[in-house]
DNA sequence: GAGATATGAATGAACG
DNA sequence: CGTTCATTCATATCTC
């Protein structure tokens, strides 16, 4: 009978699986080819079951809700020179960043230790001792504590106010950090730690821990 | 503590921003392209805070669940078409209640009915004497024996395709009916019962029993 | 104020 | 790739 078991279950990721396909994400791999597709799906099985279907759809959908993202929010930009007051509203989201909710630092290694992914990409294993920070476009502050001038970064999901034009790194992070952009190129500073171009709303960029060598990956 | 709680607060809408979001569904517009989407976001905007996002999400929904909810009619109402010959014919101002499937014949008034809503009508007691006849756009006929020229409605959830031009209710729906428009207007006729303008796609109408008194609701 | 429902938001899957 | 569908999650609202 009608055994015809339902069962139709999508796929829902792990957290652990979400790190690492925002990670990779992030690196700037978005558009995986196939043979790096296998890859990512034999490194999220070991969190849980899952095909490469599902790896596919996944950076498709990534990709696409990050431009419409981007594309809604240059729209609603356009119209917001109206009004003043109330300005950005509402909505929602802007992607992952599940703040607190059990995450922990960033931690990629883990299982499929041998045979990391990317080969083509700086990527690595320094991962685990820096830190990612998403400069989120604050397209959706609802909640926030906003104030023009500053813009709000997500350090490993955590949200942080910092100034939009030139600051301190070692003022805002601490003495011991550097920015490196997700393209793995240092953000480009004074020697005294200015950085003056900013962060650059929709980027991604790591803490680097000074005391780590990004020289050999 | 520091506890910047997110506080995510969802978007709710007001009453008025409903009103119009619904007005704009029903008058067939039940996909708004992104620049449509912006105009309505402004529109709205006139009323409380709301972003692009909230309104792109609340057609979405409102599409999703207004197909499923005629999906689930039609499932439900499968069952109680076993007897009874060809259908409407019938005012069905008896209610036969289908044992206990939840569903009941028309009633519209009943609670926080689907398309219903707009509580400044006159919306009357004679409402449980006369069919429901709702005009969905056709938008997914990927089931459908659609033919161009013709329209599907649903008559208490059962589809039947009419003519989109002029037709003949007489002819349609028998001689005893007319076509009232959900906003309580009936819709102009010859008296040899021909409707010229046909039925606007995305509105509510209602077959209405000649016995009945219209004039005292 | 706990459970049921309604609905905003999110996202996996898939279409054109 | 942009768009749409279906399902699920999360929360607001309603009811007893």
């Amino acid at each position: 009978m009608s055994s015809s078991e339902p069962e139709r279950t999508r796929w829902s990721p792990k957290p652990e699986q979400i790190l690492i396909l925002e990670s990779i994400f992030n690196s700037g791999m978005v558009n995986p080819t196939k043979t790096e597709t296998v890859k990512i799906r034999s490194l999220l099985e070991n969190y849980g079951p899952v095909g490469d279907a599902n790896v596919f759809y996944w950076f498709q959908n990534r990709r696409s809700r990050s431009r419409r993202r981007q594309r809604l929010m240059q729209a609603s930009m356009v119209s917001a020179s109206a009004n003043q007051s109330s300005a950005m509203t509402t909505a929602s989201s802007t992607d992952n960043s599940p703040a607190g909710s059990g995450f922990s630092p960033v931690l990629l290694n883990g299982a499929g230790e041998d045979d990391v992914l990317l080969t083509s990409r700086p990527w690595p294993s320094f991962l685990d001792s820096v830190q990612h920070v998403s400069c989120e476009p604050l397209l959706y502050n609802s909640t926030c504590h906003y104030q023009p001038g500053f813009m709000t970064i997500f350090i490993n999901g955590i949200p942080l106010d910092v100034p939009r034009g030139p600051f301190d790194v070692g003022d805002i992070f601490g003495p011991q950090f550097l920015l490196v952009h997700s393209s793995g190129e240092p953000v480009p500073m004074t020697e005294l730690g200015i950085v003056f171009q900013g962060l650059h709303a929709g980027e991604n960029y790591f803490l680097w821990h000074r005391g780590v060598d990004l020289g050999d990956v």
